[in-house]
DNA sequence: AGAACTATAGGACATAGACCCATAAATATC
DNA sequence: GATATTTATGGGTCTATGTCCTATAGTTCT
């Protein structure tokens, strides 16, 4: 079995913990323990278009494999890079996924 | 002076290689091979609204919870999940990403 | 009974994102 | 070297996604 990195940092990671002693001991159940975990772990950052330009050429791959990694169309990668439209929504958390846990990791 | 490289990243040189070795022995055709690191990203499935709400059953979260996992707001999930809108783009892939590997793989 | 959370359902509306075309640079293939 | 092909930019138009708003109603708490 593999570890898993579920939390970036540490301090996520010891807050997770202690919701889960809490849970262990009834203090909270289990539906408050995963809302937490969302409220947690889903923040989106805010992307500007040279840091998608960026993740992109970190993954080495072309505006037409990022498109489709995306499910967009190329123009519309091409427009995000160029500060002519701006990614939001399901969009700027794909992104956000994408750079925290890698581009293979949305494949 | 910076060693040229055919291939962007090592993974893209490994797609590319297993496919164009598959050309060698005839299994694809020229056109096919071209395209394949684009082609071989494109798999979102089409979801419909009845198994959008089963996979949130299934994951055991609220409307609420759900939209922030994706990004968006609890009453587009809603109209989603009467069949009022249809996800499309970054959103279908977000929920076909979590179809594949789980509620848990998103956040 | 009163909050608080849950989901449905309506309408109004802005813009994300698709689709269209042309241009031009690199790179691949002959 | 010539010729396709890929790559990316940049213009425009336009549909419907997705947001915001309000009201209604069923649960599940205290």
């Amino acid at each position: 079995m593999k570890k898993k990195e579920k939390f970036r940092s540490p301090i996520a990671e010891a807050m997770h913990e202690t919701v889960r002693g809490m849970h262990r001991v009834g203090l909270v159940d289990k539906q408050t323990m995963r809302e937490f975990d969302v409220r947690c772990l889903t923040s989106v950052e805010d992307l500007t278009a040279a840091d998608i330009v960026a993740m992109r050429e970190e993954a080495g791959v072309s505006q037409a494999v990022f498109a489709r990694a995306l499910n967009v169309t190329t123009d519309y990668v091409s427009k995000i890079e160029r500060g002519a439209k701006r990614p939001s929504g399901s969009t700027l958390k794909l992104l956000s996924l994408m750079r925290r846990k890698g581009f293979e990791a949305i494949l």
